[in-house]
DNA sequence: GAAATCCGGATAGTTAGCATCCGAGTATGA
DNA sequence: TCATACTCGGATGCTAACTATCCGGATTTC
C-alpha cells in the first residue's frame, strides 16, 4: 500500500474540520503535514477525480470535501489512491499444465481465489464501516488539547 | 500482492495430496503449473524457511508439507511469501508540521492507523480461518473428474 | 489586469518485484 | 565407495511501480 494513502486520509480529516464553503489549497495541506507539496498535489487530483474531494480553482480556491464527512468511508479514499483493483489476482493457473482440461469445464471458481477474495471483502467491509466523520469526531479524544490549539491557530492564519 | 502467493498456494494444495513421506521436486511443481521453474524455486525456499514446507535433499528429494495440511492456514503461506509486514505503515505524520507537540503527548495511537490496522486484522483472520486441508478436501467438488484423472496420471508418472 | 490556484503532461530517480543462473552441500542408489 | 540427482544460498539483470519534481494552460478572485 502506497504512502499516499496515509497522507490522503490525514488530508481528508483536516478538510473535514473546515467550515462549510471554505477550501484549503494543496500547498497548505502539504505544509500542515510537512510532506512534499508537488507530490501531494498528485494524490489530491486522484481524490478529486474520485469525487471524494472537490477542487475550487482560482484565488481563494483549494480543496474541500465532495460530500458530508460522514458519507465518505475510508474505503473510498483508499480505492481512490491505490486503485479499484483487488490485491490478489487469479491468473487461472489451474487451466495450465499437464492436468488442464477444456476451458468449458472450469465452471466453479477456483477455491483459492474465492478464499482470497473473501479475505479482501472482509478488509473492504472493515474500511467501509469507518467514515471521515468518525475520525473527525474522535479528534477530541485522541489528540492533546495543545495540539488542537496549534492547529486552530495555524488554520486561522492561513484562512485569513 | 505478488504473483508468487498464487503459485505457492496451488503448490501447497498439490503437496497436500501426496502420500505421507513422499516429496515432490520444485521442478515438478513448476511443470505441473506451467510456471518458470527457477523463479518458483525461490518461493519454495521462502516457504521452507517459514516451516510451511520441508525440503528433502538428495535424489528422490523435493518438498513436502511441514505439518498436517489442516494445520497450515492460508495466512501462513501468504505471510511466508509476502512477508510479515503490514500493508499500511503509519509514519506518524501527525507529529510533523506546524501543529506538532512534544512526542510524549502522543500517547493514544493515531485513529487512522488503528482503523487501517483493524481492517488488516479482519483480512488476516479470514485467511487464518481457511487451511490447506480445507482446499484439498474441496478439490472433489470444484475440479472436474477428468482433470483429477489427468492429475493422478501425471503424478503416477513423475513419482515412479 | 494581476495574483493564486487546479489540472494535465512530461520527466527522472529510486525501490520493489520478476526472472534466471551457478556453485556448494547432501542424500539416494548402484 | 562413487556418481547422480536434488536442494540451498548467493549473485545478477530486467521490468514495472512508486516517489518526486517541474512547467504551461485554464479558471476564479481581488
Amino acid at each position: 500500500m502506497s504512502e499516499g494513502v496515509e497522507w490522503s486520509l490525514h488530508c481528508c480529516v483536516v478538510l473535514g474540520t473546515l467550515p462549510d464553503g471554505v477550501a484549503l489549497p494543496s500547498a497548505r495541506l502539504a505544509e500542515f503535514h510537512d510532506v512534499p507539496a508537488a507530490y501531494l498535489a498528485k494524490h489530491m487530483q486522484a481524490l478529486s477525480q474520485a469525487g471524494v474531494v472537490v477542487s475550487v480553482p482560482g484565488r481563494r480556491g483549494g480543496y474541500r470535501l465532495g460530500r458530508p464527512a460522514v458519507e465518505i468511508t475510508l474505503l473510498d479514499v483508499v480505492l481512490a489512491i491505490d486503485g479499484e483493483a483487488t490485491a490478489f489476482r487469479c491468473t487461472e493457473i489451474r487451466q495450465r499444465g499437464p492436468s488442464a482440461v477444456a476451458p468449458e469445464q472450469y465452471v466453479r471458481p477456483c477455491s483459492i481465489a474465492r478464499a482470497m477474495w473473501n479475505a479482501e471483502t472482509a478488509w473492504r467491509e472493515s474500511l467501509r464501516s469507518v467514515t471521515i466523520g468518525d475520525l473527525v469526531a474522535e479528534l477530541g479524544t485522541t489528540v492533546s488539547p495543545q495540539q488542537i490549539e496549534h492547529a486552530v491557530n495555524w488554520m486561522g492564519k492561513v484562512l485569513r
